[in-house]
DNA sequence: TCTGGGGTCCTCGGGCGG
DNA sequence: TCTGCCGCCCGAGGACCC
């Protein structure tokens, strides 16, 4: 979603050139805060904030009209409120937006089974095996849009281009109800007007490091040695930041994704001093957490802890069990344990606990093998394997690691909920 | 003027085993 | 037996995304 109001917006002409695209990000409005306009047309052309109205909420949505205003999601409810006293508040209405989503992305189906969400709001498409039946990247973005609008009630932004990095960019540049083609050729001159920010992964403290020492647009990244942005950025993230400046990203649109972690976190209506009450929550939050391991068929093999005091220092502890679990008692216990770590120097604002190396659950499970006796009886049947079938790479750490392939993996098609950003 | 909740990925330092 | 090196894992923290 897109995070501006809409200020720079650049659309294409009808028909502009798509010569060498294929990939389509399709990025839904001020998703939530149109959800709310849609069921409550009297909210239609006036500003309108998704978010408790009081305590410690921030915006998850705002229309366009707040923004205007200087209305920003991810900003407390009470500054918003200060920079646009007339906006109406709505609470949030997440199985109502579960709903729209997914009928957004049956529609994205419909178009190419290539689909990759990557938010409750937003996918890329591959087009490219559609051409025959629907015509070129440009016109299938014309006529989704059109789609979207007549069999949704909402409007969406699409950029089209020849990598996912480069459309993402582009539908955000086009936002709000546009559509921005970026043909091939044309994929180094539009990166190079844009500000580091635009990257996709470049936040406030990359953009602050690049910018201190001049370097402000992609031009500017195009014309910096390498080992320069490395050591400005780190190894990882300057090495991407010069390949995507360069447009060079070949990431494919992937139609699965695995989880990595599942968690719960809350902040309080006021801070928390009293430890029976602390705890008393993470035992809560802990069997939310497992219900959602059980669920998709994980166990957990690390608890993590996160507590964020009163003045807002964050600190997290986490400790690998001796055997995965889905139960909500094991995990609340470690994470309780791990409290018992902490210095409570003052009351608490925040708590979370979050379940990590998740391995499918009743696959045996690494903690069998952490058992000498039978590790050597594993590792006895394991070399009669390698005898009779030449493998040799098997070792006793690529079982442990999570997310190895022991067994059939659950396969989880994202849900994906998170607010307008 | 006060900073949500759900995630992913990266870096860095320490421990450990070969 | 001791030491250094290397790779790997683990844990903590930070940046980023929506």
């Amino acid at each position: 979603m897109g995070r501006g109001d809409g200020t720079g917006r650049i659309v294409s002409p009808e028909g502009a050139d798509d010569t060498g695209t294929g990939i389509l990000h399709v990025d839904m409005d001020a998703f939530y805060a149109s959800v709310e306009v849609l069921d409550d047309p009297s909210l239609r052309g006036k500003p309108v904030i998704v978010g408790a109205p009081e305590g410690r909420s921030v915006v998850s949505s705002a229309t366009y009209e707040a923004r205007r205003f200087g209305v920003r999601s991810a900003m407390p409810v009470s500054q918003a409120l200060r920079l646009c006293p007339s906006a109406i508040t709505v609470m949030p209405h997440f199985d109502r937006y579960l709903e729209k989503s997914a009928e957004v992305m049956g529609i994205f189906r419909d178009v190419t089974p290539l689909v990759e969400p990557l938010s409750i709001d937003e996918a890329f498409l591959d087009v490219r095996g559609a051409r025959r039946l629907l015509g070129t990247p440009g016109r299938i973005a014309v006529d989704l849009r059109r789609r979207i609008r007549d069999e949704t009630g909402l409007t969406a932004s699409i950029g089209v281009a020849a990598t996912k990095h480069v459309a993402k960019m582009a539908s955000t540049i086009s936002k709000p109800d546009g559509l921005l083609v970026v043909a091939a050729a044309h994929t180094q001159a539009f990166l190079a007007a844009r500000p580091v920010r635009a990257l996709w992964g470049v936040g406030p403290k990359s953009a602050e490091a690049l910018e201190s020492r001049g370097i402000r647009t992609v031009a500017d990244i195009l014309d910096t040695p390498r080992p320069v942005l490395e050591r400005i950025l780190g190894a990882a993230m300057g090495d991407r930041v010069w390949h995507l400046s360069r447009g060079l990203d070949a990431r494919e649109v992937s139609t699965s994704r695995i989880e990595k972690s599942i968690g719960h976190e809350e902040t309080f209506h006021e801070d928390i001093a009293d430890p029976r009450i602390l705890r008393a929550e993470l035992l809560r939050l802990s069997d939310r957490a497992a219900a959602r391991l059980r669920e998709n068929g994980w166990e957990a093999r690390t608890v993590a802890l996160k507590v964020r005091f009163a003045d807002f220092s964050t600190f997290t502890r986490s400790q690998t069990l001796p055997e995965p679990t889905d139960v909500g008692q094991r995990i609340g216990a470690a994470a309780r344990d791990l409290l018992d770590t902490l210095e409570m120097r003052m009351a608490v604002r925040l708590i979370g606990v979050r379940a990590e190396n998740l391995v499918p659950a009743g696959t045996a499970g690494p903690a069998l093998w952490d058992d000498d006796e039978e590790w050597r009886r594993i590792e006895g049947a394991l070399d009669g394997a390698a005898a009779r079938f030449g493998s040799g790479a098997i070792t006793r750490a690529s079982l442990l690691k999570p997310g190895r392939a022991i067994g059939a993996l659950p396969s989880n098609p994202v849900v994906p909920r998170s607010p307008d950003r």
